[in-house]
DNA sequence: GAGATATGCAACATATCGGTTGCATATTAG
DNA sequence: CTAATATGCAACCGATATGTTGCATATCTC
């Protein structure tokens, strides 16, 4: 599950994006397209990637599709980044103990 | 910079070795292997992978490798989701003045 | 309806990934 | 020294990623 998020993440075209729709809000795909070195299905592409790993939500009104910044896919990798933290500290704080009891 | 490090969690066996390495700490390469469903070499790129994301450190140690769980560039990635998220939440803090002005 | 606009679909080329295999090297143990 | 152990290096294969191009479709504007 999250690997498919650091997947859409480990592109520095999605990095971009993304951080273009959270900043500037829900854009159009030709909008997005400005200033990232790609084609129109290129980016199309990379939209897709991230919508598939839930970081980017879309609605299509009338002949355009929307794309939307998702937040809530953020705190499922952030929470991963935690999880590795908390095997780390307990591990620190085991051996602590252990060097205590000595 | 950091969508090397995404990369390198964007697979499952990676993320299952940097969890094994934060929570049982300094290992060498075939007692990771153990209980991934990899060959050797395998797992030697894969560690590769992570060290050269700067998740991993190695040291030789006579004729085998230990590899150590870095915490410092988890560090990273997580400023990376701190600075999307403060992008989104100026955003909304714009609209919401933007709102309350009229 | 006609033309312009925004997008989707499919095929293709090139590169990289994930994984395996075979062989070479270095270190340790007896 | 010899055998076992831990690793590195290089080539190969199939699958996937990235990016392009050409054509089709849907919608809006006039």
């Amino acid at each position: 599950m999250t690997t498919q998020i650091f997947f859409a993440l480990s592109d520095p075209h999605r990095q971009e994006i993304l951080l273009r729709l959270a900043r500037g809000g829900p854009q159009t795909t030709l909008n997005l397209l400005k200033g990232i070195g790609a084609t129109r299905q290129g980016a199309t592409r990379h939209l897709l990637i991230l919508e598939e790993a839930g970081l980017v939500k879309s609605e299509k009104r009338g002949r355009e599709v929307i794309r939307e910044f998702n937040p809530e896919t953020v705190a499922l990798a952030q929470q991963w980044f935690t999880d590795l933290e908390s095997a780390w500290d307990s591990r620190l704080d085991r051996l602590r103990k252990q060097y205590e009891t000595k």
